[in-house]
DNA sequence: TCGTTAAGCTACGGAGCCGTATCTAATTGG
DNA sequence: CCAATTAGATACGGCTCCGTAGCTTAACGA
């Protein structure tokens, strides 16, 4: 048998990802110190010296969890960065962390302290969305009228994006990414 | 002292009511049988009398719940008519009702048979959303092109109004929604 | 009026999580 | 190689919810 006993910043990554995955399976309401600690395979004493409560060390998980990747805009195709700026958002929501997210946006009236360390500690240090970015960038380059990227405008793709998600149970494809593009974004810019 | 003991329709009525404010309260995860009762002043036995799970209780109270309007559209203001269907849509929202659905379908991955019957017992019955009952009238009247009642074009507006909800934590004003008419709904309609 | 139905109350053993304490042994740094 | 650190295991009393059972009594209907 091989005891190898974990310390320090390994045995920190498998608990973050320990707690990452209880909330996806078991809901914030569900998340407690036993449960992570089985998950990670370690005792309940280990957790309770490093965090006071389940939901600290759960802020500190997303806020160590894999940071996004930034749209990089290929500055000559609007319709097509978009596109691709989607695709990162989709390709995000299947990952742990973006279940815990919409666990905590979902459940905001019930835990408003967990809401706002999520902005405060994961979101704002990131600044910007994802199609915002790009927008942003075709904007300051003259090929788009900035008085079109407004509140409203920088959220329609994010927003279709989560609807549809909800609607039909299923994140969704490239094709579908294409059709709010299309049918929504490009109108809404003037384009 | 009022002995008053409840019965039958008005028992149920108080039992869904304490339902409602239990997953407003503590979450799908924490909806029990003993909390429903608690808040419902009755007792427990009395609950499973009647439903073997507080899943099963949910799903009644939900189907249970005041139906939201159906718009009305005046058939001559197609922005005026989109504003007041997405505002049907907010004072949705205020409900108890509300707080339980956004549970259900944001805990979706969770509890698939509760997302499952949400549908077929509650939405589905009632069919049609809000934007889309006044954009089929429009177009119905020749007065919009039909091909622009897609899938993505009739959810903008809803999924704005739920974007700019999550990301805020609050409900969107009028102002807010004649921006999501304006910017983004009426743009895509190519009007 | 009186019998039937069902609401309301209390109690039960079992289970899971809480937060803490105590002890062991593996790991690491000097 | 030794000493300090800390992971890991176990146990504790306290709490809440589980689902069921037994009983009293209010409300209803024939």
């Amino acid at each position: 048998m091989t005891p190898e006993r974990r310390r320090g910043e390994a045995l920190v990554r498998a608990i973050h990802e320990a707690a990452l995955a209880e909330v996806a399976e078991a809901g914030l309401g569900g998340l407690t110190m036993e449960g992570i600690a089985r998950r990670a395979a370690t005792a309940k004493t280990v957790l309770y010296r490093r965090w006071p409560t389940p939901f600290e060390l759960l802020i500190d998980a997303l806020g160590e969890a894999h940071p996004v990747e930034v749209p990089t805009p290929a500055a000559d195709d609007l319709r097509a960065d978009l596109i691709a700026a989607l695709t990162l958002l989709t390709d995000w929501m299947a990952t742990p962390a973006a279940g815990a997210v919409l666990a905590i946006t979902s459940e905001r009236a019930r835990y408003p302290e967990l809401a706002e360390a999520l902005y405060s500690k994961v979101f704002d240090p990131r600044g910007g969305t994802f199609t915002a970015t790009v927008l942003r960038h075709y904007a300051a380059s003259g090929r788009l009228d900035p008085r079109r990227l407004t509140p409203i405008t920088t959220q329609i793709g994010e927003a279709l994006v989560f609807k549809l998600s909800i609607d039909n149970g299923r994140i969704p494809g490239v094709d579908e990414l294409a059709a709010i593009v299309d049918e929504a974004l490009l109108p809404a810019l003037d384009l």
